[in-house]
DNA sequence: ATCGGTTTTGCGAGAAAGTGCAATAACTAT
DNA sequence: ATAGTTATTGCACTTTCTCGCAAAACCGAT
């Protein structure tokens, strides 16, 4: 919940609408659309503006709080912890497997020495099955 | 160009339209944005409509004529080829790899050792930088 | 070549996400 | 505590994408 120090050192405003933002993406482990984050503020807050939602997203983001990953073709969001940079998410029971930042390393380096490409994964969301619902399949 | 067999196959009707969503897919080797394929179908036959493009689009995806992929938020469109299943995109000169299926081999396995988790890619599209600019970066 | 059944299209309307701008609220210095 | 400066919000509007429906186009059978 470092957030808030974060946005204050950064010289941003510190408002009501920001601070249940950051609520709304710290009340859970699992990963918001912005539609649940929309409805969480508007929920404890009547009047608060999609808009408003949508550019604290994008200011959270780029102040290095919260990331934004794409899954399905819907944008979602998760805050950011040290440790864990990369999320492995069932398609089945939709449960979230936090991973290694070096999950990539030995990927990393087939890439590169099979394409010279030097690739960059910043809070990948994987897609799959989890070990429970692998084994129900 | 086999699309136009394939939605010949299932029973589907070969429009002017459809045909140029096809050409404007098979124009080049990059990844389309919705946009550029608007612009395309656009430009040659005007007054199709926005929805047709998407509609088709939709629908040639799920015949398995072109896959649509997400990089950097927006969705980008590309034909389906045999060996080709994913792209590396350089993100300062923008050209595109293509890469072999079995890259993701080691990788997969990778995270069901580690975390008992079946990972499954699908027209992966990676960004990062190619040998060229790598080396001036 | 024409007809008829079915698909497809374009149109209007609408949801989701993003943007510019004037009014408002937060923070700083007094 | 107050005033002034600057950031932030809400509003209205734009863009991107989707959907239902009536009109039009396609394609196989005649």
């Amino acid at each position: 919940m470092s957030c808030i120090k974060t946005i204050r050192e950064k010289g941003l405003k510190l408002t009501l609408q920001r601070q249940l933002i950051v609520d709304a993406i710290h009340s859970t482990q699992e990963h918001l659309t912005s539609d649940q984050i929309i409805a969480y503020v508007q929920d404890r807050t009547p009047g608060i503006n999609k808009s408003t939602v949508y550019r604290t997203l994008q200011l959270l983001e780029e102040a290095g709080c919260i990331y934004k990953s794409e899954l399905g073709g819907q944008l979602i969001y998760h805050h950011n912890e040290e440790g864990h940079h990369h999320h492995l998410i069932c398609r089945k029971c939709g449960r979230t497997i936090d991973c290694k930042d070096d999950i990539f390393r030995q990927f990393e380096k087939t890439l590169e020495d099979r394409y010279g490409f030097k690739a960059t994964f910043n809070h990948m969301v994987i897609s799959g099955l989890c070990t429970k619902c692998k084994r129900l399949s």
